[in-house]
RNA sequence: GGCGGGGUAGCUCAGGUGGUUAGAGCGUCGGAUUCAUAACCCGAAGGUCACGAGUUCAACUCUCGUCCCCGCUACCA
């Protein structure tokens, strides 16, 4: 839409696709939201003959990687070696047709992340917090703002956060409250000197209201836009830039050792760098894809990075000047498994690299049900018994057999060579018509990022394909009219020439194939469904089938494989266990008041989500608790329960509700929280020791 | 709790600015057919458009409220 909307005609495009974090492997959640709609888009636009670039790479950086690295006791660089070279490989197999697949722990990155930075520090861009900053002591860290409480400079209100207070809504700053408070160890911070940058998003209120609010009101998707007004309408707020840890691009700045731009800084810069490697080894030039007015830029992306790439990139990017915004982000929701998230900690997924081992050669078809199933509007559920059907029933029944019937027929009755057209009917007339219109159909969806429906479209001319084939019924003709056959399939054989034109940015390799057996080379969209793309005369090879059956055992192997990870993962509670924590001293312990009690009310802390208001039977005295136990239990089974008291923990305002001590709780699996009890029933006040 | 997105046939989804019998694909059932990987083609059944109220001559489409799912955020001593 934003294609008939805007006035721009662009010369370039420039696609990005989200860069997968080389902490794991790809899988289906990726593809559906990402990849293969970002690939889609880019092959078509360069069947249209457009100037497209198509970016993708991998994002290691970040704090999760160094985790990782830590766990299995080798580098991050180790890391994110293994995973950056096997999604690459993945991808490529697949079929995702990047210009560049990048990384961002490669020289060009950092120097390209580097200089970025240096530019909008040196354009005064950036808000240096060179002031002392609240440091715990016990925990040697410093303290994010929320990390700290205190007192409200403007409402005096005890428990304020550094960044918010609760209770009057006012926005602070650490330095704002009035007796500071770390929230790690409740002791007060001490100053400690610190050098950070921030990017004042603020600033960028008036451009970002303009651009997105009224700019593409009508021309992005209702859940980016919504996403992008809710992040804008709260208030924006200055985002730190750089941060202390030893993994990542350096902060190109004196007296900045130790500390390395954030992720979400540098990541995105990665589209950039990729493009100037792709310029390196093309010799082509980068910038006018990133700097000319008449270069569309698009990003591919899930919903998870939408204020990324709809706020904070292009703050950065207007930042430092020289940039264009992107025209549109059609950021896509997330596809489940079986009914349960995707998730990589859990091996709940489909690997990209299983799938091409387990089925080979069939890239077409998982490229096909997951575009068909792409979560555009709402999540969406994978589910094998799915893909299994959308292969058989669709991509086999409709496209692959029409192909093959036409084919068969050709050879049957001319030899393998396309017979001429004589006198048109009506109805071939209107065949004809119909497929001659549908590029253009395709092309409309797919301007506008609707690939499900596009991908519709596209089965739509294969069914025009049968019901011809099947209303003419040439089989019965031959004998008594061979010319009207001769005419039939001539105008079926078209249909087959559009298709493998027409398919080729959802099904590459299908189109390869069916051009192949059409011994025909591929020609542009435009003149994709043209009914001369076949001439009379022309030898076509012998058919294969396009796809193949997929049977009840593959699909019942893979939903064991999903099974079996259930079970592991169920099982995997007692494994995977936090390491032990230091030792302390029997006093340290001795310091702790733990006693048996007794629940005697319960009720919801309003505007809550996770909190109950308790009131306690100690043995000593009646006291309130709150507890953070409202997603597991409800008040009225909990009312009666004899626990386990911490006694003696400092009493604590929550929600503006005095608490004293605290319940303990066992956390099992899946966050699922149990009570302690004692093995019998025992009088409220016992000690714990 | 706040904010955003979503709740339409068994399943997956379409349904600019409200207007005749609410659409598609798949599945199901029936018919027809045999060129084709029991596929294609035709037809049918199937929906109180989450629920309640309101605005209107008229609401799936607008307003308000409620419930459920997803995400961001707050909260978990």
């Amino acid at each position: 839409m934003d294609q008939q909307k805007s006035p721009k005609s662009f010369k370039r495009y420039t696609v990005t696709s989200a860069l997968p974090y080389a902490n794991g492997p790809v899988h289906i959640g990726h593809l559906a939201g990402v990849y293969v709609p970002a690939d889609i888009y880019a092959r078509y636009l360069r069947a249209r003959g457009r100037d497209v670039i198509f970016i993708g790479g991998s994002d290691e950086h970040g704090v999760p990687i160094t985790i990782k690295a830590r766990k299995e006791g080798v580098t991050p660089q180790d890391v994110v070696d293994k995973y950056h070279y096997m999604i690459m490989e993945s991808f490529e197999k697949f079929g995702i047709s990047f210009d560049v697949y990048s990384r961002t722990s490669a020289d060009i990155h950092h120097s390209t992340a580097s200089d970025f930075f240096r530019k909008l520090y040196e354009n005064g861009k950036l808000a240096e917090k060179e002031s002392e900053q609240f440091f715990d002591e016990a925990n040697n860290q410093f303290l994010a703002d929320r990390y700290i409480t205190g007192t409200c400079p403007h409402c005096s209100y005890e428990k304020a956060y550094g960044d918010q207070c609760e209770n009057c809504g006012t926005s602070l700053s650490p330095n704002d409250l009035i007796n500071p408070k770390s929230v790690l160890s409740g002791n007060k911070p001490i100053m400690k000197k610190t050098k950070h940058w921030y990017l004042p998003l603020q600033d960028y209120e008036p451009m970002l209201r303009q651009w997105i609010l009224e700019g593409h009101k009508h021309d992005w998707k209702t859940n980016v836009y919504g996403q992008c007004k809710s992040w804008i309408d709260q208030g924006l707020q200055p985002r730190a830039v750089t941060r202390d840890l030893d993994w990542g691009v350096k902060v190109p700045v004196e007296g900045a050792d130790g500390k390395v731009l954030y992720v979400w800084f540098d990541a995105p810069i990665g589209y950039i760098s990729a493009t100037r490697e792709w310029s390196q080894e093309t010799g082509k030039d980068w910038e006018p894809y990133w700097k000319s007015d008449d270069s569309k830029l698009v990003h591919f992306i899930g919903k998870d990075n939408i204020v990324f790439h709809c706020i904070i990139f292009p703050s950065m990017l207007h930042a430092e000047g020289s940039y264009i915004l992107p025209e549109n982000v059609p950021a896509n929701e997330f596809l489940n498994l079986e009914g349960d998230k995707i998730s990589t900690s859990r091996n709940w997924a489909v690997w990209l690299h299983e799938y091409l081992e387990e089925f080979p050669d069939m890239q077409d078809v998982l490229r096909y049900a997951l575009c068909a199933a792409a979560p555009e509007a709402k999540d969406n559920d994978f589910t094998w018994k799915d893909f299994q059907a959308r292969n058989n029933n669709e991509l086999l029944a409709i496209y692959g057999n029409f192909v093959n019937r036409t084919l068969v027929l050709t050879h049957k009755y001319f030899d393998g060579k396309v017979p001429a057209r004589s006198e048109l009917s009506d109805y071939d007339k209107k065949t004809i018509d119909q497929m001659e219109k549908y590029p253009e159909i395709i092309a409309k969806s797919l301007e506008t990022y609707r690939f499900r429906e596009a991908l519709s479209e596209l089965m739509n001319l294969a069914r025009l394909g049968n019901k011809y084939l099947t209303d003419n019924e040439p089989w019965k003709l031959f004998k008594t009219d061979p010319e009207r056959v001769a005419t039939i399939l001539n105008i079926n054989l078209q249909i087959c020439g559009a298709l493998a034109v027409l398919s080729e940015p959802f099904l590459p390799f299908t189109s390869r194939k069916l051009l192949e057996m059409l011994s025909l080379e591929m020609v542009s969209w435009d003149n994709g469904a043209k009914p001369e793309i076949l001439k009379a005369g022309h030898i076509i090879n012998q058919p294969a089938l396009l796809f193949s059956k997929i049977e009840d055992e593959q699909i019942q192997f893979q939903i064991e494989k999903l099974q079996q990870t259930r079970e592991v993962n169920q099982n995997e509670e007692s494994i995977d266990v936090n390491p032990l924590k230091e030792d302390i001293s029997y006093e340290d312990f001795a310091r702790m008041d733990l006693r048996i009690a007794t629940i005697t009310t319960a009720e919801k802390v309003a505007k809550t989500k996770k909190l109950l208001k308790l009131t306690l039977d100690s043995g000593v005295d009646t006291r309130t608790v709150v507890s953070g136990i409202a997603e597991c239990f409800t008040p009225e089974e909990v009312i009666g329960k004899q626990v386990v008291l911490l006694a003696n923990l400092r009493p604590k305002v929550i929600k503006g509700i005095e608490s004293y001590g605290m319940i303990l709780m066992a956390e099992g699996q899946d966050k699922k929280l149990t009570f302690l009890h004692p093995g019998a029933v025992i009088k409220n006040g016992s000690i714990i020791s």
